[in-house]
DNA sequence: CGCGCGATTGAGTAATTTCAAATCTAGTGG
DNA sequence: CCACTAGATTTGAAATTACTCAATCGCGCG
């Protein structure tokens, strides 16, 4: 538990500095919580009061349309940080889904808690405004490959990317995140 | 000209507060711009030393693939900022091109500028991270709407979020913006 | 051993692209 | 003011690609 803490207090280090001080201040924040093979971090309609930084498991976040596809906006793993960010920072109804693909555990920090800690502590603000930034490029990058490559070519870019993450989810998950059916996926790649 | 930084401290300020002192402090920091049509902000391999808030005028962010076809990362109009976001917070060479649809005006901030009024002043630090948030929302939806949506739809959800837009732009940069060819998207919508 | 889920394969259908040509429009210079 | 030209839009028809629906195969778990 301890432990997971201090990965925790590493994920931030990456980016910026904390004092112990600091830390002290901003680690009760966080409150642990855990979840099983398909069970829902967030449903549709939802009120979304947390966002979450996953310590171990996989999640992934997806709309439902009206012929009952589902569509996957992201793969979550171990240190990323996953939620309905609309719901979340707008104070809205959920409009995703976030389920777990395998059991997993998080830490949950809400609205309050991150707008305390960003205000109190520089550093934090600073965090999330880099990983924001960094979001936000990934995000372009993944428009700009849904606009400019073919399903098959974004498969194999992500097989680079996150080589391991094929083996650990069904290949229709892969072709829900693709953009293409999953008879169509299955015709491609060698 | 002071028009043009007083527009600029409102938009800060629909985010956070300033005091004079800080806007004092800050607004040095950018650089007046003036492009034609036509002309380049950013070219692939550039260097990207700034991004820019556009006091006035249309353009559009893209990248050109192997067929030589345009893909239209985002139009960017009035009170938008804009760059090559990968290639100036990593300091990369840029992977797109941005250039003027009309005659544009920006301010230019410099990726030191930023860091060092961020560290100064934190109310920037937040906006930049409140802004940041907000456009991370802003591209979920986009890719949610690629994977869901038919490329009819995704016109009519522009045409109502931007009414306008449709109308200052050639019909083939909104089908490049959409995913689909001019030809397609004109056989569309009545 | 059999059930259920996931993956694959086949065949027909629907949608989009491509290439080509015709039409329309706005801006330019005479 | 008009003719001209380049760019933009539309339309047609063929070719490509992906989707849908259905059936089969494979594997792990109870």
């Amino acid at each position: 538990m301890n432990d997971n803490y201090q990965l925790l207090r590493r994920h931030f280090e990456e980016l910026v500095e904390l004092t112990d001080e600091e830390w002290d201040f901003i680690r009760p924040h966080f409150k642990d919580k855990k979840l099983k093979k398909r069970q829902f971090l967030i449903q549709t309609g939802q009120q979304v009061e947390h966002e979450y930084w996953i310590i171990k498991g996989l999640l992934k976040s997806y709309a439902i349309d009206e012929k009952g596809n589902e569509h996957i906006l992201q793969f979550a793993l171990e240190q990323y940080w996953v939620s309905d960010y609309n719901a979340f920072q707008n104070q809205q109804p959920a409009s995703i889904y976030v389920d777990c693909i395998e059991d997993s555990e998080f830490f949950a920090l809400s609205l309050e808690s991150r707008e305390i800690i960003c205000k109190e502590v520089p550093a934090i603000a600073n965090f999330f405004r880099l990983k924001s930034n960094n979001g936000f490029v990934s995000l372009q990058k993944r428009i700009l490959s849904l606009l400019t490559q073919t399903a098959e070519e974004r498969y194999h870019a992500l097989e680079e990317k996150l080589p391991h993450l094929i083996q650990r989810v069904p290949k229709k998950l892969i072709a829900a995140y693709l953009g293409v059916s999953r008879e169509t996926l299955s015709r491609f790649k060698l």
